[in-house]
DNA sequence: CCAAAAACGATCGTATATAATCAAAAGTAA
DNA sequence: TTACTTTTGATTATATACGATCGTTTTTGG
């Protein structure tokens, strides 16, 4: 069998999405356990699979974070929706804040002002902004995150520590009474940095981080100043957040309120 | 038979869907394996068919080779073998500025170490450096340029006017004996600080950019090290560059020398 | 916490595949 | 015909893939 052809095989295996072992591949395929393995490596190295010991697994299901490709599959309509409205806030000459998320991202997507200056660490973000002569795109520096695409760490926190904006959309893994939180404390210790340069600090989420904690709380509740969420959010804890003092809009699918 | 009949019957086995070895096409086409690897070079020059050592398979099979896609610019050949050769320089545990192009993307591409700190301002570079536990992907801030994707303007001078690094490999527009030039003022910048902030200068070029002046010059001649180039540039202008101080390495195709 | 077991990466010798080279053959144009 | 180019197959040095071994790291199960 060709080199090709077994990765292949392997990425069949793996996709389908079940984890196998490094020992169940050598026999499948017929070849030495140091042969899978400098397969695996290879694929990891591509990004198509994650490694872990004694085997392999795709690579939605690396980790208890879920990568972006998988989060984006879903509430995308909600997201969209969230994305949109959170879009529409931007004024004309807005310098605003826009973190990594798979929420985020339809913040950019959907961007209608012609002037404006974007900060942001997530680079599939940057990358996505539209192309227009006074629309102005600044990204902080930083350690970049391959599961993310977002740049953290101490130059990014720096960075954020100099500047000052008008507004910034951050997303969470995280809402309780509390406040946000998220799963890395690397991307934690950056988000932290965003809200606090920021005049106005909008929370970008779905319904279904609410009532979540996280490991990492990067804000206290009232760090923020309001939440856009979905339709999918009861009354009742719409009531109990807007006691807390905050802001709470839930958007209609299309993007409106 | 005619080479053109023959090349398409190979693409009929391999496009219908399996894979296919060089010694059986042999025996198929009535060929020498010399012939059948000739003709797969040239169909897999023109994405027609994905080489794996021993044999070739469908291009859609190979969803881990993503440079069959991108045969978009001029030199490609050349670039490639430029990079290749370029990170075959990178040692274990080096830290190395990768500037924004054509060519140094393929340096990134070609990485062979496993230990490595990359400092980039170029967004689609950062995004291709293969995911390994101990290599580290760094970037400065700055504005972002659409049209190169590179991060320029003060906050990327700032950043590597703070840093020193082992190596930097710089592309360029133009190469005379007075310098190295490039035709955005903001991009000539960034690359005089990522010069300045390395103990060994690269600069990377395919030979068409030699005798070039482009707008802005971004560093003298004696300010780089090294210039890494393709098998095109003649021995008298090699010669050239050589009485001048410089280091001058003509790779030949497939990144050796 | 410790120790046994499993898995790992690194390395090496062997086997195979490959690119580079060259000379012969076949085709082309004058 | 001759001079020239293209294509081909044989040769050879180089590159790549592979499995086995071994010392190290990680996991597991007390």
């Amino acid at each position: 069998m060709l080199v090709g052809e077994r990765r292949q095989k392997i990425l069949e295996v793996v996709n389908s999405g079940r984890a196998v072992t490094v020992e169940e591949l050598s026999r499948i395929l017929d070849v030495s356990p140091s042969t899978v393995r400098r397969d695996l490596r290879f694929l990891q190295s591509k990004g198509l699979l994650y490694r872990t010991h004694g085997g392999a697994m795709p690579p939605v299901l690396s980790s208890y974070e879920p990568s972006l490709v998988e989060k984006e599959s879903s509430m995308v309509e909600e997201k969209e929706a969230i994305g949109k409205y959170a879009a529409s806030l931007i004024d004309e000459g807005d310098t605003v804040v826009i973190d990594a998320g798979t929420t985020t991202i339809h913040i950019v997507r959907n961007l209608m002002v012609n002037k404006a200056k974007i900060v942001t660490n997530f680079l599939k973000a940057a990358l996505e902004v539209p192309h227009k002569p006074d629309i102005e795109v600044l990204l902080p520096g930083g350690n970049l995150r391959f599961s993310t695409q977002a740049l953290v760490g101490p130059v990014a926190e720096n960075f954020f520590e100099h500047i000052r904006v008008d507004k910034a959309f951050i997303g969470t893994n995280g809402i309780t009474l509390e406040g946000f939180s998220t799963p890395n404390v690397l991307e934690a210790a950056t988000k932290r940095a965003m809200v606090r340069c920021a005049e106005k600090v909008f929370v970008v989420s779905d319904s279904t981080k609410f009532g979540k904690e996280s490991f990492i709380r990067f804000a206290d509740i009232d760090e923020v100043d309001c939440i856009i969420t979905d339709w999918h959010l009861p009354d009742e804890e719409v009531e109990r957040y807007r006691e807390a003092g905050l802001e709470v809009i839930r958007v209609k699918e299309g993007g409106t309120i």
